[in-house]
RNA sequence: GCCGGAGUGGCGGAACGGCAGACGCAGCCGACUUAAAAUCGGCAGCCCGCGAGGGCGUGAGGGUUCGACUCCCUCCUCCGGUACCA
């Protein structure tokens, strides 16, 4: 049973209530202190109750938790739903002042929304599988499942002393069966929608430790980080699902807000190129018959006539048969030589070119001429078809690696006129092109641009050549318009223990055999026997391994891959809305209402993998009708990451990691979520320092007085109780009101851009301001009491605790019952008390800034420009000169006058 | 390398193409205190000038504009991602 939300929780809230705000009334009076001096007759000073976090917050903390303040209940109609997500975190040990950095303001923004009336679902959770705890499983002798459940087991407490209002009842655990057994079932859904298949895929392994991610490998010369070994490629069947079905698909972000560069880098990392496909065929030599057929990708149809010569990635399956007798061993020792490169190392093109003749030819499909075979690194096997024609007068890759090798480069476009592009066709290059200059070549050729050097197609503008030339080939099927992308199917098998087993069993009768959907979950056993290394343990786990075949009975064997854990994030904000549910993934009532979430936040290292995934698994969802969205997320927001106070990225092995608790008893909960806020613009992060953090503290302590204290005046201050000079009590309460309101209108406009930094400074002015007016005749007035409150309301979601304080004094103070400040509504602006009468113009010469002049808000241009020919300080500057253009810029913000010579 | 982001006082940062440096930290001066801490008020980009005032300033160099931190081009530095870290 959930607890019932806050409609019927509010009312609980009324009938409890808190003893310390019964304490309130003698709270707000003072204690009288007689201080001795030595002197000896007695000073008699007032102090006020100090500000005490450490009383004040887990009071509230525990009063929200009994109140069930933080529960969402899901199925309640009465309200919008709001479903604001936040990245859960992995259960690394403790919350480091990144954790914080990253809920806080998710936090306030849920806490915003809420007084916005809106039913906010604001759920958290683990992602609980993964490397880190096999590494420390190695290294501690501690199981990767205890060690991740302690870890979680630290972080829940901790994360109850930020006072964030995440809803515990919805949380998730990855690493739990009734989480994972959903990952099983997803998968076996897939299989059989055809969206999940195997098929052979490389992998970096180390002979001690089996397979290593990326970060396992060490050094240009590529080491195991544990033993030290060389680390080789190897080849194994593994599990992949097609998340190039949905290529197009995820390039299209039409009906939802997210930002620009996250779209772009998405858009960017898919790759869709149009093209065509170009099929050369293989001259017979004394090796080879010749007549097979070479199949290229490229974007440039219309340069096939300046294709010199080709290049096949080493691993195409070409290359054993084409390759000559006497090139055999070079070629063998370059293939090796290629399979241990990183794809970033072979695809930079800052790396001097390599590569090796194989001493065979293709035949250009439209020229008939023979081009020498090379095999590169640059050229991937898994991109386009593994093979490219190489014009190296269009190319810079091609350029370089021509260039160095000696071969021909012939341009073929050039500006119509260009001297020297006439030769005939099908003849070598005309005289200037040879190792044309880089310059002009291979930028992507302007409109007017026509074809050189291409026998019939010369002179025809170069995209219009292009499309002959494909249609040309089209007509002998020796080629075809063709789009290749460059993302690749999703490869989810790791060989590891700490993740989702696949239901998957190979049997020598039946061959791979699911495990039937009532098997599940297939439990990974709780084995830690990882025999000093990092290979997986499953492999060797015999009760694990050996199963019967769920289709003959035979014996069989268990897969013992498991999933990478990006199949765990991919959906997991769909289970938050079920929990407990055991008879599916998710509750189909619950996602059609609370999805898409309306908010993502998380950080940019997320851009591409992580949410292009989730993208994938929500459509891939719809597609087999487990969901009705398209899309996960509506609005998606990426902050920034907190580094370590080097600068590096925190992390235990580099000792930079830092720990909030410290701050946290000294300055409270509320102080350290503020000043987080207000360290800058949220999604920029930066490295750690708490220099500052006084500062916010002060300002805490300075609310904290204006509200419990407006009377009260500080020792030393000069102008204690006075209104400032020239203003009477009704000037200051109007004061007071436009600056309220003028804050309360900045103020939402900041929270709705998550700039939380500038929220806060606003919020320290209205406070400077109102401190200015502590003590004076002005603060008993109403318009001083409308703006405190207007303060505590517009603190709230940042800071909780300190503003739940003071409200429940002041409602203390004036007889109210008592009901949380969390559920009161955001204030609205009074737009007729912010208008100002007056308006201060800058005014510049040319562009400097010269002077400012005051005219009435509503003076016309006329009138302004009236005022500053007449203003002192310009006709001095003019000295005598008339302006040539007088610029009133901005609907008569600034003034420009612009003097010639 | 490629893709994306960021460079502004001593520091964190602010600024719809229109007053560069809001807000805060550190600093300096003053008030309160026997004193210190805390608190309060004030000053404060850099250079020249007693001052009035002037000059220079948003990573570097160009460009567009009456006007550029902001837009465009080239470059430099740092951060994130680069498909088995999450």
């Amino acid at each position: 049973m959930r607890e019932p939300g806050f409609g019927v929780a509010s009312g609980d809230l009324r009938s409890g209530w808190i003893p310390a705000s019964g304490e309130s009334c003698t709270c707000i009076e003072r204690d009288s202190i007689v201080t001795e001096t030595a002197e000896g007759p007695a000073d008699v000073r007032t102090r006020i109750e100090r500000y005490d976090p450490s009383e004040i917050e887990p009071r509230w903390q525990a009063r929200w938790d009994e109140l069930g303040l933080h529960r969402t209940d899901l199925s309640d109609e009465s309200r919008p739903p709001y479903y604001l997500l936040t990245m859960y975190p992995y259960p690394s040990g403790d919350l480091h002042i990144g954790h914080w950095y990253i809920v806080t303001p998710s936090d306030a923004l849920a806490r915003y929304r809420r007084m916005h009336g809106d039913n906010v679902f604001f759920p958290i959770g683990f992602d609980a599988f993964g490397l880190p705890a096999e590494n420390a499983a190695i290294k501690n002798k501690i199981h990767p499942a205890t060690w991740t459940m302690k870890n979680i087991e630290n972080m829940r407490r901790q994360f109850r002393t930020m006072g964030a209002m995440f809803d515990w009842d919805a949380e998730v655990v990855t690493c739990q069966p009734d989480y994972y057994r959903w990952n099983q079932w997803l998968f076996l859904k897939f299989l059989e929608a055809g969206l999940a298949y195997r098929a052979m895929s490389p992998v970096d392994w180390c002979p001690n430790d089996g397979t290593l991610a990326r970060e396992q490998v060490e050094g240009t010369d590529r080491r195991c980080w544990r033993c030290g070994e060389k680390v080789q490629k190897r080849d194994l069947e593994q599990w992949f699902l097609r998340t190039t079905k949905y290529a197009d698909e995820l390039l299209d972000f039409s009906g939802i807000n997210w930002p620009e560069p996250v779209r772009i880098m998405q858009t960017n990392w898919i790759g869709r190129s149009e093209g065509g496909e170009i099929v050369f065929t293989t001259a017979p030599s004394d090796h080879h018959a010749g007549g097979e057929e070479l199949r290229v990708f490229t974007t440039r149809p219309d340069t096939l006539f300046g294709a010199t010569f080709m290049v096949l990635a080493p691993e195409h399956p070409l290359v054993g048969s084409l390759t000559a007798p006497d090139r055999a061993a070079e070629v063998e020792t370059y293939v090796a030589q290629a399979r241990v490169r990183t794809e970033i190392e072979r695809l930079s093109t800052d790396r001097e070119k390599t590569g090796v003749a194989i001493g065979a030819d293709a035949i250009n499909p439209i020229s008939g001429e023979r081009l020498p075979i090379f095999i590169a690194d640059y050229v991937l096997a898994g991109y386009g078809t593994g093979a490219i024609m190489a014009v190296p007068a269009h190319d810079e890759r091609d350029f370089a690696f021509a260039t160095k090798f000696g071969l021909t480069i012939r341009r073929v476009i050039a500006a119509p006129g260009t001297p020297g592009t006439e030769a005939a066709p099908g003849t070598e290059a005309a005289p200037g092109t040879q190792n044309a200059p880089l310059d002009a070549a291979f930028v992507s050729h302007a409109a007017d641009e026509e074809l050189v050097n291409s026998g019939p197609y010369s002179g025809m503008l170069a995209d219009e050549g292009g499309r002959a030339i494909v249609a040309a080939l089209a007509e002998q099927s020796a080629g075809r318009t063709a789009v290749t992308y460059r993302i690749r199917d999703w490869l989810i098998s790791r060989q590891r223990y700490w993740g989702t087993p696949f239901p998957i069993v190979y049997c020598d009768q039946c061959g791979i055999v699911p495990v039937p959907e009532g098997q599940l979950p297939v439990l990974l056993p709780e084995t830690v026997d990882y025999q000093g290394s990092g290979d997986n343990p499953l492999n060797h786990d015999e009760a694990f391994l050996r199963v019967n075949c769920p289709s003959c009975d035979g014996p069989a064997r268990r897969e013992t891959d498991t999933m990478d854990t990006f199949v765990d994030s991919s959906w997991y904000w769909f289970r938050y809305l079920s929990p407990g549910k055991t008879d599916g993934p998710i509750d189909r009532a619950m996602t059609d209402r609370w999805t898409p979430v309306d908010q993502y936040t998380g950080g940019a290292e997320h851009a591409v993998m992580h949410l292009l995934y989730s993208r994938f698994f929500t459509k891939a969802m719809r597609d087999i009708g487990l969901v009705s969205e398209d899309e996960p997320f509506r609005r998606m927001f990426n902050q920034g990451q907190i580094l370590g106070a080097d600068g590096e990225r925190m992390s235990k092995s580099r000792g930079n990691v830092q720990d909030p608790g410290e701050l946290v008893s000294r300055y409270g909960a509320d102080t350290v979520r503020l000043f987080l806020m207000f360290m800058g613009p949220w999604d920029q992060g930066g490295p750690w320092s708490a220099s500052g953090i006084g500062g916010v503290y002060r300002f805490l302590n300075r609310a904290w007085a204006i509200a419990i204290d407006p009377h009260g005046t500080d020792p030393g201050d000069q102008e204690a109780g006075r209104l400032p000079a020239g203003q009477g009590l009704e000037d200051a309460a109007l004061a007071i009101r436009a600056a309220a309101h003028r804050t309360l209108r900045d103020v939402t406009i900041d929270y709705e851009g998550f700039r939380f930094n500038t929220m806060l400074a606003k919020l320290m002015e209205l406070s400077n301001t109102l401190y200015r007016y502590r003590g004076t005749p002005a603060a008993g007035s109403p318009e001083w009491d409308e703006a405190v409150g207007m303060l505590l309301l517009m603190l709230a979601p940042a800071a909780p605790h300190i503003s739940e304080e003071l409200w429940s004094r002041r409602l203390a103070a004036e007889g109210v019952e008592w009901s949380s400040i969390h559920i009161e509504r955001w204030p609205t602006v009074d737009a007729s008390a912010v208008v100002e009468e007056t308006r201060e113009v800058p005014v510049q010469i040319n562009g400097k800034l010269r002077d400012k002049v005051v005219v009435p808000a509503e003076a016309s241009d006329a009138d302004l420009e009236a005022a500053v020919l007449a203003a002192p300080k310009i006709v001095a500057a003019l000295a005598g000169r008339t302006p040539d253009r007088v610029i009133v810029a901005g609907g008569g913000r600034l003034v420009n006058l612009v003097v010639c010579g």
